[in-house]
DNA sequence: AGCGTCTCTGTTAACGCTAACAAAAATTGG
DNA sequence: CCAATTTTTGTTAGCGTTAACAGAGACGCT
């Protein structure tokens, strides 16, 4: 099997060129006279050639590869941001490796990096929402360009994130421009950046408004424990408003309610965070604030990008700002 | 940038060994002495030495590295397929390259699989669900070890496929023990295999049944359209039952229930497909049937990998049976 | 005409690895 | 203990590409 196609200098030989010259074509170097661009680009199409990455990625030292370090990519945010990446991606010409991840511990993400980096790929990306993937970071090599998203702010690595705190003081700030007096908030594990950043941006609106912030309840993003902190909060008569960390915990939380008879919104609005697709379909369709994925991914190759053709490791820093949808899950609390 | 790594001469010269020798205990060769491998594994600690991909791939001719052409990969079957598939991968030492397409037509395939090839991957996985992909296929060079997943059944290319017929004959059945009088369904795009599978697996359980089958609503998976459904099927007194060809679609068609005031299960029943993991928590909790990705992506892989080593291109196929998961969304019809 | 300066093309040498063969060392059998 | 084997190691030659340099024309200037 695995019948090697033409190399370079069978595309050479039918053009009646050096395989250098066919090289240049290749990699659009201007020296070359159209004459014998045209009669190369001939032979190759006529050759079915392609270029082997292999042999390019030796001489160069660097492949048109881009690792991506990812945990869970079922979620809806990590698969969300995957694809606009590899979509970016292949509009630059890369192709992108995936190594997903089980745990976000110290020798996993190690492990993935490394095979990565033995497939010499040009840049890594790593999607490392969680405090422990950060040590493991600090330790890679230093002359590998890299980018992490939705990673530790508090860190000197490049860093694209979506604005949590900015996020999450919107929602609040909704909830409380309703007329609530205050709001309370179902977490996601705190053990990752977005959930400190989403309990930071609702503390602050709270604050701000010279309010008390209730305990937050910890949920771990899946609509299971939202459904089990929906079935405290439908209990507390005082309650007349949530901030969930996503859309997940919002559904579980809706059930819960719905469950106990308490009517949203008329008796408690509700706010998510993620805008998924089925988010206007719940009941009632979910007020929510939307990350831009896209945006995230852009940013994050374009400085991935310009690490690799500059050489310079500058610890940039860029964030994307989420936009609050308003759907029916908001009312005013009832006097 | 890029200080470049010790080679495996270096490795070499510090064990006191020749180059060859180092790859021999790399690529775990019989014949070497035991203390001589514990020289050069030593060695390559201490120069934390790293294989480099893209030579050994120029040699052997094919990388450690699987493509996978998907299409939405922010759907949560493609998703869930493609973390398995990784997962799976990484277990056999293998990288997985996503090359994700906007369309399933033949052209953006064709290109995503060259990208693959220019890079010499050793196999590619497609996620080819709809028909036009089909065709891009039979094209495809024969010495490439390929499997589709959820392909075309009557093609005779390696797959690997949920058995969607299996499934929605479940659904269909689980709603006629109940005592239903028929069964209605929305269906996914038509020019996917799974639509067409999951319609006609209902359509056999119905005609087994001596019941002549409704007409089909089209969906197109969306929540959004689920919704649009639901509209019209809110409006027919004569539905008590409903089959959708996913768990989004049966969101929707919840949430239009719902508004028009029909009360699920009291009135009319609805089952999924899919099993994402909030259907839960969906209100109410959705009966829903659940493939299994984990063993789907297990037969694929292991199906490439018998092709790669074997070098034959034997047409398998292999079917991964689902399981109905029954909630609350279902109950006898009111008499 | 002679000479420097472009533009275009060719030649040669890596890149880091494995395959194939060759040589050396260790083991066996009589 | 020596020849015949077997095991272990080394040597050489690519894999297909780009980089660096060298050569050949074409052109313009003095």
């Amino acid at each position: 099997m695995a019948v090697h196609g033409p190399a370079m200098t069978d595309v050479a030989r039918l053009a009646g060129v050096s395989h250098q010259t066919v090289s240049r074509v290749l990699n659009g170097h201007p020296n070359v006279r159209e004459q014998t661009r045209l009669r190369v680009r001939a032979a190759i199409a006529e050759l079915g050639y392609r270029p082997n990455g292999a042999a390019r990625a030796l001489v160069t030292g660097r492949s048109q590869v881009i690792g991506v370090v990812a945990q869970n990519t079922t979620l809806y945010g990590p698969a969300s941001l995957l694809a606009a990446l590899e979509q970016t991606a292949a509009e630059e010409g890369f192709a992108v490796s995936v190594g997903s991840v089980r745990n976000l511990d110290h020798r996993s993400i190690s492990a993935a990096v490394e095979r990565h980096l033995s497939h010499r790929v040009a840049g890594i990306v790593v999607i490392a929402p969680v405090e422990s993937a950060g040590e493991a970071l600090e330790r890679l090599p230093k002359d590998v360009p890299l980018v992490t998203v939705d990673g530790d702010p508090s860190r000197p690595v490049p860093l694209v994130t979506v604005d949590q705190v900015a996020g999450a003081r919107a929602a609040t700030q909704h909830l409380l421009d309703a007329g609530h007096r205050t709001v309370w908030h179902v977490s996601g594990p705190t053990d990752w950046f977005d959930s400190v950043g989403r309990i930071d941006g609702w503390r602050q609106a709270l604050l701000a408004a010279g309010l008390d912030p209730p305990p937050p309840m910890p949920g771990d993003w899946s609509a299971a424990s939202g459904y089990r902190c929906g079935q405290m909060l439908a209990r507390m008569p005082e309650v007349t408003a949530v901030f969930t960390a996503n859309d997940h915990l919002a559904l579980g939380v809706l059930r819960a309610l719905h469950e106990f008879g308490r009517r949203v919104p008329d008796e408690i609005s509700v706010v998510g965070f993620d805008d998924v697709p089925e988010a206007a379909y719940f009941i009632p369709p979910l007020t929510t604030v939307r990350p831009d994925f896209d945006a995230v991914a852009r940013a994050s190759l374009q400085m991935l990008l310009s690490q690799i053709e500059s050489g310079t490791g500058g610890a940039l820093r860029q964030t994307v700002a989420p936009a609050l949808v308003a759907r029916e899950s908001v009312a005013p609390p009832r006097r």
